[in-house]
DNA sequence: AGCTATTCATAACA
DNA sequence: TTGTTATGAATAGCT
């Protein structure tokens, strides 16, 4: 993707190589970043230039990622996560809230269904029921905030109608007086009554001319 | 680059981000490989997934790469490094851990349907699409338990059904021979196909002679 | 899983 | 090195 295709094999004049280098590092790092932001992932990359200069990206702490690459990868299988190495150094608090982010996380994973395989019978079926509770209370939130939009919904329906009434109104003022004015030709009869329709079909005859702040309740539902 | 612009942050739709991980990761790791070939690098990517699991690429092997990495990342020589984090002052880090578990601390109340008062309608309904996605993944897993054990206990019962075969004839054989010695007063009739019912109950009509540790299969359902 | 319309990354050049 | 630009690649949105 440039000026002309390359074939992928070593670039042999130095000077363009190192050129390369820098230019796709800067892009291999920034299409990494996006992945780790993007998709939620956890990634890490780490280069060592030919002169031996080294690079890197983590999308979180180096050593937490190179740590989990290595329990998850010389041993697929790990249960619970259980440390207590206790070094009386100032990283001890350090390490404790590591293992307790990782417990955690652990913890997290398997709330959304993943990496159960140490789990028992027992702990699988604990693990349902707290979810099947957590969405049942989410159900229930969800119906209330539906339910509080739908109470200020209609508060604002009304409002609006009040309006429109206060609209009407002035509107009939205006055109009494101009009948006053340039005799009785176009008189056009608009009662109050004449929109008693207004409940059924809410959306204002008359577009805003104050209060457009609060109107965009409707939309709100899906915010 | 693609039928629109997007901008970098976590992608909501479950589906599309794991689309989009599993075309961006294939990306990432081809461009790993070609800076590896073209510039004559080194270079190691470590991925894991939201659901976590684990893709790797490493131009050589991966432990050389680590190995290589943790002795050469103490040394002060870190100014092209893109990671934009804070390290290296104990407060802050400590600080930021502790951020980090009450995030993962609230997510998890939240995932147990506690603390939902801030949420939005969108972010009620995630979380309860999650919680579903998590209990089914519970279901199939808890499932999949139940059956290996029902393979096991099966197993164990064919064993002990051919242990009781065995002891009857046994039996059989000892009477023969106490009829022989002592007359044939209070023979009884024991043939094999007077056990043939096992199959529907299961439980040993002989308690355990042996092999007393393989029994307790029946029991392991809930431990 | 494929298929384009687009956006993006970058090879060559300055 | 840094910037510009013509091109080839990657990929977002669909099916």
């Amino acid at each position: 993707m440039g000026r002309g295709k390359i074939e992928i094999k070593k670039i042999e004049n130095v000077n363009s190589r190192q050129v390369t280098f820098s230019k796709r590092r800067g892009g291999l790092m920034k299409k990494a970043k996006e992945l780790a932001v993007l998709c939620d992932a956890q990634v890490a990359v780490i280069i060592f230039s030919g002169t031996g200069k080294l690079y890197e990206f983590a999308s979180s702490r180096m050593e937490q990622i190179l740590a989990r690459y290595n329990r998850n990868h010389e041993s697929p299988e790990l249960a619970t996560v259980e440390h207590a190495a206790d070094q009386h150094e100032p990283t001890t608090e350090v390490n404790a809230l590591k293992d307790e982010i990782e417990k955690l996380q652990l913890m997290h994973r398997r709330m959304m269904g993943k990496e159960l395989e140490g789990l028992t019978y027992n702990e699988l079926h604990n693990l349902e029921q707290q979810l099947t509770e957590g969405i049942l209370s989410v159900k229930d939130r969800k119906e209330k905030v539906l339910l509080e939009q739908l109470e200020k919904s209609k508060l604002q329906e009304k409002k609006v109608v009040q309006q429109n009434e206060a609209l009407l109104e002035k509107i009939e003022e205006l055109r009494r007086q101009q009948g006053r004015v340039s005799g009785n030709e176009n008189r056009v009869h608009m009662s109050k009554e004449s929109f008693s329709s207004v409940d059924i079909c809410p959306k204002p005859k008359i577009p805003k001319l104050e209060s457009s702040k609060d109107c965009k309740s409707s939309a709100m539902i899906v915010d």
